[in-house]
DNA sequence: TCTATCGCGGCAACTAATCGACCACCCGAA
DNA sequence: TTCGGGTGGTCGATTAGTTGCCGCGATAGA
């Protein structure tokens, strides 16, 4: 697994990722390891250059600063979002206020919908959390392209079905896994996508907030503070200002419950 | 919306669904309406029945009693399996033993995956709940198929769409919602597809076991057992012999809370 | 017709998690 | 320098939800 850069890179210039090169990306959920799903796919990956020329000729360019909203829930939407460069975080809000993360999407990804081609409305929402380049495929426009560009259809197909892998396995979690499961199920794979290993154990070169976690995790921060506190307490994580190590892997893992 | 078959129609001729005609299906979920997903299409449904032909050629039919298993969650799968009538329920087991259902799927739809061309693991099972007739489309076939039957193409696309959205809006029910609000959730949602109108309120028309209820909340079945027993003490169901009435919608409405 | 099984219901003890509130601290902006 | 917002830490009260168990009645199968 390879470092990717801080979310809160632009304040923390030794983790700042160098002059990003877009980069078939990694996703980050709150789901069972990469190993079982398979990589995200590329959007454009298959495609001969001149298709690709093609396909990005229908496309409107944005760049997005971090903490800016790309989509909001509710609203209409008009087709796909294809990240170039950043990352862009997809949550949904309950009419409670509650929020649950979905996916922290990376370059190669598309975001927006759910739906590609119809125009109905933004299911969820979606802002940067870090500086991005973003580059919007209308609806009608894709449909066209895909007879046009088979390997754009089976880019799409591949792109969904990757999807529909993360969000049902992200149901799975949510529907047989305690809060404390799936804290613990987080951290070895935040330690596995952002770790960095050290003197005592892997640190999270990665500032989450306890807010951040919790939307992740589906709980309140308090839970999460009290959570981290107690793995503390029994020596399976230290804080170190706002940063994690993780001190006893095989811990967390037994935490986690069996299985994968 | 129409009244369609008990799961248990078996074993209560009453509720027995006439020579079923496979029908572009409904999907029983525990999300938002309908209304906001849009119903789910048919795979088939947009090509000619040429185009039709050439597709199913490909395929391998099936014959699934109540009861018996399609795919095994962990099992290696291959393709897509098409419902051509029957339901099929779809649910993933944590190595707790806890399960979820994340759908039954009526006629129409394609089950099977989480892919549809590789041939990964299956990551979740699927078993009939009603005597069920079924195609199999192995997943090379499919490959060459999109290519020579684009509407095969943008049909996958919106199925696969049609499960995205259910999948994450799953998700978001899980992780924003109470047990209770999701069981509140369920009951109006169910009365919606199954309702059939009674002097009192609106009897479910399908046998749903208390333990049927808690794998689509994700919940244990003594809460639910519970959670109704209050509902019933608060005047808002009623139980009669494994059959629930609703008995007054608002207050169930004002239950799962706002929004929607 | 008998018996095994399943679904329903209830109960008690327990803990996981929420809610709301408050404070201290740090850091960045003015 | 001060101010203010975001973050982490904590507390107490309350509730939601789990675990495990037992017993009854209906049903299906032998």
């Amino acid at each position: 697994m390879q470092l990717l850069a801080s979310v809160k890179s632009a304040t923390n210039p030794v983790l700042a990722r160098p002059a990003a090169t877009p980069q078939a990306g990694h996703s980050l959920l709150l789901t069972e390891s990469a190993r079982s799903l398979g990589g995200p796919p590329s959007l454009l990956a298959a495609l001969t250059d001149r298709e690709r020329e093609i396909v990005l000729r229908h496309g409107r360019r944005k760049v997005l600063y971090r903490g800016k909203t790309l989509f909001n829930q509710g609203a209409k939407h008009d087709g796909i979002y294809l990240i170039e460069t950043g990352r862009i975080r997809v949550f949904y809000t309950a009419p409670s206020g509650r929020e649950i993360t979905l996916a922290y999407w990376h370059p190669g990804n598309f975001v927006g919908g759910p739906e590609v081609f119809g125009s109905g409305v933004h299911q969820w929402s979606g802002v940067a959390t870090s500086n991005s380049n973003i580059v919007q495929l209308p609806g009608k426009d894709l449909r066209a392209l895909v007879v046009e560009v088979p390997s754009l259809a089976i880019g799409l197909i591949e792109g969904l079905t990757f999807k529909g892998k993360c969000y049902s396995a992200l149901a799975q979690m949510l529907g047989t896994r305690s809060i404390t499961e799936r804290l613990a199920h987080l951290l070895l794979h935040l330690a596995q996508l952002y770790g960095v290993a050290d003197a005592d154990g892997v640190v999270i070169g990665a500032a989450f907030t306890h807010a951040d976690l919790a939307h992740m995790v589906g709980a309140t921060r308090q839970w999460v503070t009290i959570s981290l506190k107690r793995m503390q307490e029994k020596g399976i994580v230290a804080s170190r200002r706002s940063q994690i190590v993780i001190l006893r892997p095989d811990l967390l893992q037994e935490m986690r419950g069996l299985g994968d």
